[in-house]
Parts: C-alpha cells; structure tokens; sequence
DNA sequence: TACTTTTGACCTATA
DNA sequence: CTATAGGTCAAAAGT
C-alpha cells in the first residue's frame, strides 16, 4: 500500500467516466432526504471538513459520509451517517488532529486549548430518544 | 483565483 | 481465487 495506486505517468489515466446524463434535478434543501421534510442539521464540532465521499452502507441500511479536516498536517478524520428519513446522526471521528482549538465559531480561528488528544469517539444525534439501539 | 462540493469509478480489505 | 463491502480518489461544476 505505500506505493501502490496511481501511475502517475506513462501509460494512461485510470480511469475515464463515461458522460451520459444529461437533464438534472437540483438539490435543494439540505441533505438527502426521503420524504420526511427534516431539514437536518449539521453538528458543526468547531472543525471544518471536507466531504470527500459518500456512501450507501448495506450492513447498516444508512446513508455515511466521509469528511477529512481542511488542515494537511492532521490528519483527523471523520464520518457521518444518517438513515434516510430519520433526523439522527451518527458521527464517528477518526484520528486526532494536529492543531487543536475546536472552536464553536464558524471560521477558521483558533485558540489553542488542547494539544494532542488521541479520541475517537461516536455520537448520537437525533431526539432524546435513539429508535432501535439494539441490532448491532 | 481558489476552494468546496458531488458523483462515479477504482482500490483495498475481508469472508 | 472470487465476491462483497467499505473506503478513497479524481474530475467537473458552482460559488
């Protein structure tokens, strides 16, 4: 795995996508929604990410979303997932980042508090009541 | 300008 | 070795 993936010359490009679609619906709203009209909202943690992927888990029946923290040097990581048509999330964070400060404050200021701090940690979202813990 | 976001495809891991 | 699932990257588009 360290050096595998990517030829980055010679021979081709992995991979071209094919082009067909043509006519799209905007998305509108928010997040992918059924047909329950929740809005949902993001649990911002202080932390900008950015989503770099998303998936549709079977195991699980959920919705999970990737996001990487905006900083190079961390390398924290987290991930997001939510059924579709139910207002609870799940946010699983990976790794520890390099540059502490959560702050609450939409932006990118920091003030530092925290170090380094190994966590990894899985919070529950949603009404007060988590529907169906069980099954897992 | 640069950055973020979205979807598809590809990759890796595991059974 | 193959199949399945999950995980990541990449390009394009939009702001």
């Amino acid at each position: 795995m360290a050096s595998t993936s990517q030829p980055p010359t010679t021979g081709n490009e992995g991979g071209e996508r094919g082009h067909h679609g043509d006519e799209e619906e905007q998305q509108q709203g928010a997040w992918a929604e059924a047909a329950g009209g929740q809005p949902l909202v993001m649990p911002e943690d202080g932390y900008q990410w950015k989503k770099y992927g998303q998936k549709f888990i079977k195991n699980i029946q959920k919705i999970r979303s990737y996001f990487r923290c905006r900083d190079k040097r961390c390398g924290a990581k987290k991930k997001v997932e939510w059924q579709p048509g139910d207002p609870n999330l799940r946010v699983v964070y990976d790794g520890a980042h390099q540059h502490g400060s959560p702050s609450s404050n939409g932006g990118g200021q920091d003030a530092d508090g925290a170090a380094n701090r190994y966590d990894l940690s899985t919070q529950y979202f949603g009404g007060a009541g988590a529907p169906t813990p069980q099954t897992q």
